[in-house]
DNA sequence: CAACGATTGACAACCGATTGCCATTTCTTG
DNA sequence: CAAGAAATGGCAATCGGTTGTCAATCGTTG
């Protein structure tokens, strides 16, 4: 008569525990919990028997050493601090835990040399690595998804699988949007310099803003904390623009408060856009007008890319990319130009 | 000539790849990496030299193995979408880094089922566990414990480490806060019912109701989500009371949301009090009086502890309870209690 | 110069699994 | 009933390290 799960003795069983209990060598074992068809229909039933009784739950160590699979995955988001990568980060672990993997998450710190020592060290330890907003170079980039299974999340390199938030597209709607509520000065608040993303979008949207005649400015780059949204502000009523589009959610949050600090209304004053639709974006005040991304679904989409890449084999896989569509949502940060 | 790191032809090195280049076994080679007073020192540069070389990263799994020490320590979260526990994770992410651990992050879903499973999962894989808002029984937390180094956050059990963030305390000077305002008729707004902080919080409370001679009443259980607010809100309304102390921030949330639309004004009509003070409190609007927490550092104080378990070798470790003060920071979700 | 102790490095067992290969058993078929 | 094929289970090598044990080497001293 054992206790039910949670007695356990001393150590934990092992295979050779198995074996012993049930009178059959640890190679048995090993085949009767892995490959069922291998083994005897009543050898197997004792081996169950004695592995349920003794508790028994493999080392996935030694799993790992001898199989040459971890079934681990990593994570590596640049700032854990960012509510973006919580959405991701979850959209993650779902998909990752109902595959049966574990996720390690790493905090980068936005460092491209903590990334680059990090990805050494997973190297053997992780049986692949999702990368969200990578610093890295196209070429490292390349070099890593060439020896490693690997997945960008808003990051877009020949050669390497990523899945895009297609942000750019919703941005041109938020443009219009504000172009059709009579906004004609409108200014970019952009993201790091090295952000892919923000890149992306402001390339789109100029060429979008010259085609409909107006002007956008650039300002910035800001990092991506609410506390940039202080400068983001500043620069913003200083450029004489009606209206901002700021490169995340984080920005036009910290953007709101110092608004209300400076006295300048919003919508009345200033239209503001944010981007992503974080926790927070619909409660804030007012709440944000921004482009709503589907974050969690990004980390669940990597997820399925990079596991299918880990079982695939050898052969070439298709160098997939996904591209997911996003959706501007209008909430009462933006209002018409302010009559001049 | 070997290129930088990112190299790496084929197959990582291994410890006897290093061994080869430099001409001794791969004990030695071990040995100059870890135990370095035990080999000649030229030797050693010698060794160092080839791995260097090689870009030689010991597998974690292979060391893991060999040694019985994983340098991995599990946090599990209940719920990973609340933002509460990521400034846990925050917490505990920098913490384990600089010590040279891994952090594997689980979401057990808010069920039991899940929790003690992956416990199971994890006895052979993690050094160490840190439970945040265990679901569990005080007997199996007990079990866990003396099986596996284990921290519980915001979990007291008697031979289980725990950090305890003290939220009692300031939830009652919120009482006080509110009382000074004219507050007479004050409901709490429960969490779930397995949960030892809503328990331990109402005790607290109402303790402190009686001997200051206001009314306190208990509503709920409600779900920690912001949409748990809604039902929230009404039922606070329907109490008569005129102001509501929140199990947490996302039940406050909710509240000010559906109070807005039922048009009960915040503070005028009802004053709100949340708790845990997360991303968020300070932007919704109106902006949230609440129980300000330390609850990244309660993340850190949990690593300390159980790496300080981990490492005690043998022996009866005290037996610890780390308690983190809280604080009510006043903004404008209260106000003075409406005339009648 | 011989003997001694201290230092250094190699050998081999081990951690807990997986898996190729082979021997044995069992069942089927001529 | 015998022979061959299929099913079954065991042995042993292997994954990449760690570590106890012991032999060889070094320098030192009497």
């Amino acid at each position: 008569m054992t206790a039910p799960p949670g007695f356990t003795p001393g150590k934990p069983a092992t295979i050779h525990d198995v074996a012993a209990l049930s009178g059959v060598a640890a190679s048995t074992v090993s085949r009767a919990l892995s490959n069922p068809d291998r083994v005897n229909f009543r050898t197997r039933a004792r081996i169950e028997a004695a592995a349920a009784q003794l508790n028994y739950v493999p080392n996935a160590q030694a799993k790992a050493l001898s199989s040459g699979q971890s079934k681990a995955v990593a994570v590596l988001v640049s700032d854990i601090t960012n509510p973006f990568f919580f959405d991701i980060i979850r959209g993650t672990q779902l998909q990752l835990k109902a595959a049966g993997y574990t996720q390690l998450l790493v905090d980068t710190e936005e460092s491209d040399e903590v990334e680059t020592s990090t990805i050494e060290q997973l190297r053997n330890t992780a049986d692949g690595i999702i990368l969200t907003a990578s610093r890295l170079s196209d070429e490292s980039l390349e070099q890593i998804a060439a020896r490693l299974p690997t997945v960008a999340i808003n990051r877009s390199v020949p050669g390497v699988a990523s899945v895009i938030l297609d942000t750019p597209t919703a941005t041109n709607q938020a443009l219009d949007h504000l172009i059709s509520l009579g906004h004609s000065h409108i200014a970019f608040l952009g993201g790091p310099a090295t952000s892919f993303s923000s890149t992306r979008r402001w390339d789109a949207l100029s060429a979008a803003a010259e085609e409909r005649g107006v002007e956008v400015v650039r300002l910035g780059p800001f990092a991506p904390r609410t506390y940039s949204g202080a400068a983001a502000a500043d620069a913003l009523v200083h450029s004489g623009a009606t209206a901002g589009i700021a490169f995340n959610d984080l920005i036009a949050i910290g953007m709101l408060q110092r608004l209300r600090e400076r006295g300048v209304r919003v919508p009345e004053d200033m239209s503001i856009v944010g981007c992503d639709d974080i926790f927070g974006a619909d409660f804030c005040s007012p709440p944000l007008t921004t482009v709503t991304a589907p974050v969690e679904q990004a980390g669940r989409v990597a997820v399925t890319m990079l596991l299918s890449k880990i079982n695939s084999a050898v052969g070439a896989p298709p160098r997939s990319q996904s591209i997911l569509p996003t959706h501007l949502t209008i909430r009462s940060s933006t209002g018409p130009a302010p009559h001049k």
